[in-house]
DNA sequence: CTGTTAGCGCATTCAT
DNA sequence: ATGAATGCGCTAACAG
């Protein structure tokens, strides 16, 4: 009952008797609109508590001012933190967000992109989730930018990685001087960045002449169902002194086990890192991964191509740098 | 250059020689269309990559079929979670979220309703920052629930909450049954949850026929800076051998001086839990909110509200229960 | 500096 | 069973 009239630009106009046009205008500080005019208008605005429509408006001017996000799976600290950072950055910005999870599943991932088009969202952040698609026929002309894990279409779009192989090969190194000789590793079958991180490993042990043996490389199910089973596996059938977890989602699930069975005598080591990992029984040398500056770049590499496409120039691909937390 | 023509609904009408209306007929699948025509149509679009604009439609309709959420602080835990629920119930029931983080900050929170009153959200799910604050003549209409901490206005809206008082209870007790005979407390000023949450924690102290003793209860900041400190105060000056935080971001800071410090022998209990609590060096007793179902049923009660309004009924205050995880 | 006109894409009367 | 016409609220030509 309080807004019984909802405030449009068209109220406006009948209260004050000059045009919609005018008003929009004036809302619009625009410079074509006579001071006096415009503070009148603007003090009734404000006074009637107008606020624009913003789906109107953005149907009139195609575009939404809105970045589609979309993360392959946001329970991820690591991915809760580039989030965090992709809204704040887009609010400086003036832009909005939408964030969609898709749980590393490849159906959800196209239908919250066809979705977001719907929503007439100004661009795209993606997390991919698979490997094999081609993304352009999908975003047409929508500007994109991959984050964390390479698409096919390298290329076509900006992409912002970390470096991951030298990252991996960081932790191991670390390990090692930590005086672990038979390092296990699982590591992630779906992401690109998995890859990566396995090839980091593998020069470690190289570097440090350490044979390479393959019945201790073991790779994660998306729903970590293995983990805990491998992590036995490895420190106990396998007498790994060494262990290396290649993301945040496989540390924790590898850590209930390595917990629930008091595993000792080993080394851990982990890709990703968070402010408790200080805090946990069994120390974990990890790689911190600049979450935020891949969030803000992003949406600077995306807002640019969106509002400046022609300063934008050809795609990029960035590869952040990670730094090496050492702990035990 | 693919989609050098958007697939409107207008463009499939040129191309099937059918009116715009029918065309939307058929892909609402209304009944007043010859089903040989729905399929025909149906076709087309799906091969065309037809795919509504839901901002045209929202104008159209008045509807947005989008929920705002407005968090106090996504980057604690029990948010995170909360709010995955609630994205995972949307999408089930056909709502789409857009989640707007205050950082605990009540002019952003108020921005942050009016922003969303202009993309047409269909309601509203809160985590309020302001205790103070009278939201019926900023929401309007619009249905809201609350969660987590109560408004002024309850009465006006369906709320949320968990049983704080007996939650914190539980921990104190436990603490106690573990030996603890002087626990100090840091909880937060900010929140009424932060209230019930001390008043449980007094009456666990009664209940055991402990002394109340004014000077080792402390209350956070919004930015944690003086909870190390307090952390310490209490644990060394005071000589507690209990200490109790009333939240995830508490406890983190707390365990940050006490790793620093190598502080021991006292028992830690802490309102909220996290399954890598299993995994502290400094064992801690916790309640593990009802995160899920919070989330969960904010969604429904909201979309009951916005779908069926007269079944809703009078605004609920509900609590739900928390479970006591016991570790040390 | 201001007004008039038009249209973004869609769903919905009211016709037929 | 289908079509024609209208308008949600806004901004952008084009006048003047």
């Amino acid at each position: 009952m309080a807004d019984s009239h909802k405030i449009t630009i068209s109220e406006l106009a009948k209260r004050t008797g000059v045009s919609e046009a005018t008003i929009s205008r004036a809302l619009n500080d625009s410079p074509r609109v006579k001071q006096t005019t415009k503070d009148k208008i603007q003090k009734l605005a404000k006074e009637l508590g107008y606020h624009p429509n913003i789906l109107a408006r953005s149907m009139r001017t195609n575009q939404s001012k809105t970045i589609g996000v979309i993360i392959s799976n946001i329970a991820n600290a690591f991915f809760t933190s580039v989030v965090r950072a992709i809204e704040d950055e887009a609010a400086k910005l003036n832009y909005r967000t939408i964030v969609i999870n898709t749980d590393e599943n490849p159906g959800t991932e196209r239908n919250a992109i066809e979705m977001l088009q719907g929503y007439m969202v100004s661009g795209f952040i993606i997390a991919s989730t698979r490997r094999g698609l081609d993304y352009k026929p999908i975003l047409g002309n929508t500007p994109a930018v991959f984050i964390d894990r390479m698409p096919n279409n390298d290329g076509d779009y900006d992409t912002l990685l970390v470096n991951n192989a030298d990252g991996a090969k960081q932790v191991v190194n670390a390990l090692i001087a930590q005086g672990a000789t038979r390092i296990g590793v699982i590591s992630s079958s779906v992401s690109t960045a998995g890859q990566e991180r396995l090839a980091g490993y593998k020069a470690a042990l190289q570097d440090n002449r350490l044979s390479l043996d393959e019945s201790i490389i073991k790779f994660s199910d998306v729903q970590m169902k293995n983990v805990r089973q491998y992590t036995s596996n490895l420190l106990i059938n396998q007498a790994c002194d060494g262990l290396f977890t290649a993301d945040n989602a496989i540390l924790l699930a590898a850590m209930e086990e390595i917990t629930a069975r008091k595993l000792t005598g080993f080394k851990l080591g982990a890709f990703d890192n968070e402010p408790w990992f200080d805090f946990f029984n069994t120390p974990v040398t990890a790689v911190q991964q600049p979450t935020i500056e891949m969030g803000t770049r992003a949406v600077q590499l995306l807002t640019t191509r969106i509002d400046q496409p022609e300063d934008a120039g050809v795609p990029e691909l960035l590869r952040l740098t990670v730094n090496l937390v050492k702990r035990g």
